[in-house]
RNA sequence: UCCGGGGUCGUCUAAUUGGCAGGACAGCGGUUUUUGGUGCCGCGUGUAGGGGUUCGAGUCCUCUCCCCGGAACCA
């Protein structure tokens, strides 16, 4: 686990938050206090859209020498799990982002919320409405549309309060009451029209239990439980800009503890082929599209810790990105890009075969093995060298053998020398085909003289493959990925994402030739498979690694050019 | 339809708050290289449109256009 601390971030521009955050300490609003919060709700994983907000949030603090809590809001017990809570609380450590101690809970305040709403009831600014969600949704007008007020609005006090206690007894049926704020029915913003702010379920809650039959809703309890906390600077995205006048409306009405906190919204992260709807990624799990929250192709964030995804490199992307009120939609490839550069720095190199073809050295002494030292990593001498068995039987891949070579091909092909990497220039001199015409064998000649690599005469070759030795080689399996969505905008010319999901984008590549110290691969350690990509063993199943990402290839461009 | 928020290279994002429109990714070319990887060098008529203020406008004013969000007892 990496302290976020290791990677500071530089930025010389401050985005419009760190303006505010400045401005506020220079006019002495909060006494120089900067105190955030993360507040995801417990029904399902984080994903990489969370993590801009979180590397905002604990990021900002830290800047200012302030705190960021984590906070699950909690409020709605029909979707909401312990297990989430727990999977979350991995999550965000495995970010950078531990928690000391325990966390917070938006339920944990429920008591409180409940007497500010009487207080708010004792006020004449809260009432019991029973209309059913349909007449108060119709009762709400429309853009350009008065409200009505409910025929419930002007209830007494007594009889609000008598009936919102009956509520919290546990007295009524779902849906037939719920809490309302009074406010005005005929704000230009809806949310004002007398929000709703509990509503009565009789479902167990994953902490509270069976104690309480309401429950707040997401504006009564956000604001309410940034102030208890101390909050001081309370960041969402921006669909919930609409919801800030009722935020600070609530705020305006009770006897707060401390100070006011304040909300201000940012731009949501998008990115292309992404879907990052908590919806969306439970509807893949559920229909078995992926294998759960954690195949390598989720954008959760257990799903990118499985594929390979460093978590500094996330964290530099995010950095990287900065915070605007822009909507906007990232490429990929800017965040594979971050994922590359990390990996090329720290991952060690290993040769595979992932479609094996059979390479004979004619001349090879019967029986000799002879072992070249390569290096683990030449982006970082400090990282060492390993020995590597060499014989006359080796497994190369298929593609970097042709018979009737393009043009521009380099590899093997009947009469060229290439090098094999670290070992020896090799010479092809021939090879046979099975009955569907694809070669099964390939010989060649070596020059015993270029052990390492070099021939003493300084020749060169434009080639250089990776190899395994077939008396040595261990078989693993390879999953390579295309990605989930295959348009930019899943979903742009349809309107249903599903219609642009690939259902081919995993290809399971069994068979493959592994040199062996690939068996020493720690669980969830990254390495590079020269020339092919960067791969992450399985947390859990043994030599099987995912492709995180693949290297740029040149010789691809090319191909896909003519 | 009403309210709110936005619009800068292909994609994101900066511009000392009115003073040379810069960076990254992507792409293209070159170079180095025992990974067709990495590194290094080079390549750009992008401020949505019209009008205005100003010595000077991406930035200020004005009109227009386009995009996003908002009428759950979700968050």
């Amino acid at each position: 686990m990496e302290a976020p601390g290791s990677d500071p971030v530089e930025r010389e521009n401050a985005d419009f938050v760190r303006e505010l955050v400045r401005r506020d300490n220079a006019d002495g609003t909060y006494a120089g206090r900067v105190q955030t919060r993360f507040p995801p709700e417990p029904n399902g994983y984080l994903h990489i859209g969370h993590a801009k907000a979180i590397t905002l949030d604990f990021e900002l603090a830290r800047e200012f020498g302030g705190t960021c809590n984590l906070r699950f809001d909690d409020t709605n017990p029909d979707t909401e799990d312990t297990a989430f809570v727990d999977g979350i609380l991995e999550d965000l450590a495995w970010l950078g982002y531990p928690i000391e101690g325990e966390p917070l809970y938006a339920s944990d305040y429920f008591e409180q919320l409940y007497s500010w709403a009487e207080l708010l009831i004792e006020r004449g600014l809260a009432y019991v409405d029973d209309s059913d969600s349909e007449t108060i949704s119709a009762g709400r007008g429309g853009y350009g549309k008065p409200g009505v007020e409910s025929e419930w609005r002007d209830r007494s006090v007594e009889e609000n309060l008598d009936l919102f206690r009956l509520m919290r007894a546990g007295e009524f049926a779902e849906g037939s009451r719920v809490l309302r704020a009074k406010i005005d029915m005929q704000h230009e913003n809806m949310q004002m029209r007398d929000p709703v702010m509990y509503r009565i379920r009789h479902e167990h809650h994953h902490r509270t239990g069976d104690s309480w039959h309401i429950y707040p809703t997401y504006d009564w309890a956000h604001g309410q439980s940034d102030a208890i906390e101390g909050v001081t600077h309370s960041l969402c995205t921006l669909e919930f800009d609409s919801h800030r006048p009722l935020y600070d409306w609530y705020l305006e009405q009770l006897p707060l503890p401390g100070d006011t906190p304040r909300q201000t919204e940012f731009a949501r992260l998008e990115l292309t082929h992404t879907v990052t709807s908590k919806r969306r990624l439970a509807g893949l799990v559920a229909d078995g599209v992926v294998d759960g929250w954690d195949d390598p192709r989720m954008p959760t964030l257990r799903g990118l810790r499985r594929r390979g995804y460093p978590a500094a490199a996330i964290r530099e992307f995010c950095a990287f990105i900065g915070v605007s009120r822009t909507n906007s939609r990232h490429q990929i490839e800017l965040l594979e890009s971050f994922v590359r550069q990390h990996l090329n720095r720290t991952a060690q190199r290993r040769m595979a075969v992932l479609d094996p073809l059979r390479l004979v050295i004619t001349d090879w002494p019967e029986g000799r093995i002879d072992e070249v030292e390569l290096t683990n990593n030449p982006e970082d001498p400090t990282d060492g060298t390993r020995r590597v068995a060499f014989t006359g039987e080796l497994w190369i891949e298929r593609d970097d053998f042709r018979a009737d070579p393009p043009p521009k091909y380099f590899r093997l092909t009947p009469g060229r020398e290439v090098r094999l990497r670290g070992a020896y220039l090799i010479t092809c001199t021939g090879f046979e085909v099975g009955p569907d015409g694809e070669p099964t064998v390939v010989y060649a000649t070596h020059d015993p003289e270029s052990r390492g690599g070099n021939a003493p005469d300084g020749r060169k070759v434009k080639s250089t493959m990776h190899w395994v030795s077939a008396q040595h080689a261990i078989e693993g399996t390879a999953a390579l990925y295309e990605r989930l969505f295959s348009a930019e905008v899943p979903g742009e010319a349809t309107g249903d994402p599903m219609d642009d999901l690939d259902r081919a984008s995993r290809d399971l590549r069994t068979g493959c030739r592994f040199e062996p110290s690939l068996a020493d691969t720690p669980p969830g350690a990254v390495v590079q498979f020269e020339r092919l990509g960067y791969f992450a063993h399985d947390p859990r199943a043994p030599m099987l690694f995912h492709r995180t990402v693949g290297l740029r290839d040149e010789w691809a461009r090319l191909q896909q050019r003519t």
